[in-house]
DNA sequence: GCCAACGTTGGC
DNA sequence: GCCAACGTTGGC
C-alpha cells in the first residue's frame, strides 16, 4: 500500500467540503500537470493520503483513502468547467482522477509550519522550496510521523 | 503584496 | 530541440 498527499486551496476545495460530500467522498478532479496525474494513476483502492490545505492557512487537515481508483476526468470536456482542456475529448482522454473518501477530518489541523524540522521529514515533497505538485508520493516514514503528530494536537486540544 | 520556483508555450 | 517569455503556484 502507498502513502500520498492530495493538495487543495480551502476557497476551491477544502476538508469541509469534502465531509459534506455524500458518503464524504468525492472525485479528485481538475489536476491538470502530468507529474500529478501520474502518480494518480498508481493509486490502489485503499492507499492512504494526507488531505493539505494550500493557501492562506497550510495545514494538513485529514487523511483520505482512495476508494476508486483512476478513471477520466470529465470535467476537462466541459467548456464551462475552470479546468476545461480542449486537447482532452471523451474518445482520447487526457487527464485522469480518482476518488477519495474522508477517513479522519483533524479537529486541530497540523500547520505546515509544525513539520519543519521534524526529524524524518527533511526528505518530504512538501517541504521543498519550490514545491507545486498537486499530487504528491508521501513515504510510509513520513506518513507514520505526520500522523503521530497530528493525533498529539487532537489531544491536546482535548485536554485544553 | 512579494517573490522564487516551476511548467508551458511558441518562435526560431 | 533550444530557450526566452510568460502565467501560475504557493509560502511567507
Amino acid at each position: 500500500m502507498n502513502y500520498w498527499l492530495f493538495k487543495s486551496e480551502t476557497d476551491c476545495f477544502s476538508v469541509d467540503d469534502l465531509a459534506a460530500s455524500p458518503d464524504a467522498t468525492s472525485s479528485w478532479d481538475g489536476v491538470r500537470n502530468y507529474q500529478a496525474r501520474n502518480f494518480m494513476r498508481t493509486m490502489r483502492k485503499g492507499d492512504l493520503g494526507f488531505f493539505y490545505h494550500s493557501g492562506k492557512n497550510p495545514e494538513i487537515a485529514g487523511i483520505v483513502e482512495v476508494v476508486r481508483e483512476s478513471h477520466p476526468d470529465h470535467t476537462a470536456w466541459d467548456p464551462e468547467n475552470d479546468h476545461y482542456d480542449p486537447a482532452s475529448t471523451p474518445d482520447a482522454p487526457r487527464w485522469d482522477m480518482v476518488d477519495v473518501r474522508l477517513v479522519q477530518r483533524f479537529v486541530t489541523p497540523l500547520p505546515r509550519a509544525a513539520l519543519k524540522g521534524v526529524a524524518g521529514l527533511e526528505g518530504m515533497e512538501l517541504l521543498k522550496k519550490g514545491s507545486r505538485l498537486s499530487v504528491q508520493p508521501v513515504t510510509p516514514e513520513e506518513f507514520a510521523i505526520v500522523r503521530h503528530l497530528a493525533e498529539q494536537a487532537q489531544n491536546t486540544s482535548e485536554g485544553a
